[in-house]
DNA sequence: GTCTATATCGCGATAGAC
DNA sequence: GTCTATCGCGATATAGAC
């Protein structure tokens, strides 16, 4: 049952991912066959599916191991509980990662699109997207209430809503962005979002203040 | 270079457009086959695709007419100059509107989906979505103007910046709500946004008010 | 047992005959 | 305007190699 190194299998797996998470953010999802990732990988599109079981869940692993490197930048309390990031930065922290996912050109709107494909019970990626939200919508929200506490004035908002119209605000303004950049500085939208809940969070690297 | 009646293309088109929008509300997207939406309109795959580039383009005339229908009922002003809505009333039409998508499950999220892969230029429902976009931000900035200006004391937010906002704001909540519809009270949470810009829309059939 | 390849299926899409 | 034939695709099942 123990192991002392990573097998054959997770080094092969491990190559896949790294071919289809190559391909998938050059050219996108529909763009890429199983057929050329496998061959990036040395193996047939059949082999490959030996070890994912189709297209969508081998995206799936690649966002899944994005959203690892995100959580792990936005939230690093959660993973290194003994240092202690400011809310305030973590707040920051969130508003530009709206931008910094506009940088990766291939991957962008993947994840609001695999979450729309996703909608249905039977989809290989609903599980993952119903709990990515869930975190998400709790972490988030956590953050907010100490943000609106400290803020002067404090903040009567209710966080838990606050988070939710958060989320819901950077998707559908990453579709619109998508679509027509020049129309949707995201950034801009999301920090009048929250200057309309009385928070102001400067444009540069100022501090929050309330 | 004049017509006096419907051609049998354009009867043959219409044949087409009702199978394809009874099967993918049924289905969805994916789940439905060119050659099943064929054989429900009497012919074979090749025959539907003389008449239809491809699968996406034959969703974006199902979604473009049900936009129409939308159209119609959100801004009748557009479509009947003679009969004044009341911009309270059409603002919580759209507020509705919500709601309405949500009650034909298998159409709910094929808008958010199809935008989210439109994103890419050469898409065939790339224009339709810039297009669709650039209409529903004018027309809502123009109803918040009004409804702005009326509401007391008078809303000070720009229209503009909060049309962006409410359209983001509900195609973001769509998508959590397609996921898990418990989690996501969205015609409360849009309520919510206009309230934090000092827009007080009752629950209820009652009037706007500021 | 762990892994990969061959064979087959229905799919969306295209080309060309009628 | 509709068809048949053909292509590469994602996906599955099964057999075979290490």
């Amino acid at each position: 049952m123990s192991r002392q190194h990573a097998t054959k299998g997770e080094r092969t797996r491990a190559r896949i991912l790294d071919a289809a998470s190559e391909l998938f953010a050059l050219s996108g999802f529909n763009a890429v066959s199983l057929r050329e990732i496998a061959a990036h990988a040395g193996m047939t599109h059949a082999g490959l599916l030996h070890h994912y079981p189709g297209k969508e869940a081998l995206l799936l692993e690649v966002l899944a191991r994005r959203d690892r490197e995100d959580a792990a930048h936005l939230f690093p309390g959660m993973l290194q509980p003994g240092e202690a990031v400011p809310p305030a930065v973590q707040l920051r922290r969130i508003v530009d990662l709206a931008e910094r996912n506009s940088r990766t050109p291939g991957l962008v709107g993947l994840y609001t699109l695999v979450a729309a494909e996703a909608a249905t019970p039977g989809h290989p990626a609903h599980d993952y997207f119903v709990a990515r939200y869930r975190v998400l919508r709790r972490e988030i929200a956590a953050l907010l209430r100490t943000v609106f506490a400290e803020a002067a004035p404090p903040v009567t908002a209710d966080p838990d809503v606050v988070a939710q119209q958060l989320l819901a605000l950077m998707d559908g303004l990453q579709t619109q962005w998508a679509l027509e950049p020049d129309a949707v500085p995201m950034r801009r939208r999301v920090v009048d979002f929250l200057a309309a809940h009385g928070l102001r969070l400067d444009i540069e690297d100022g501090p929050v203040t309330g």
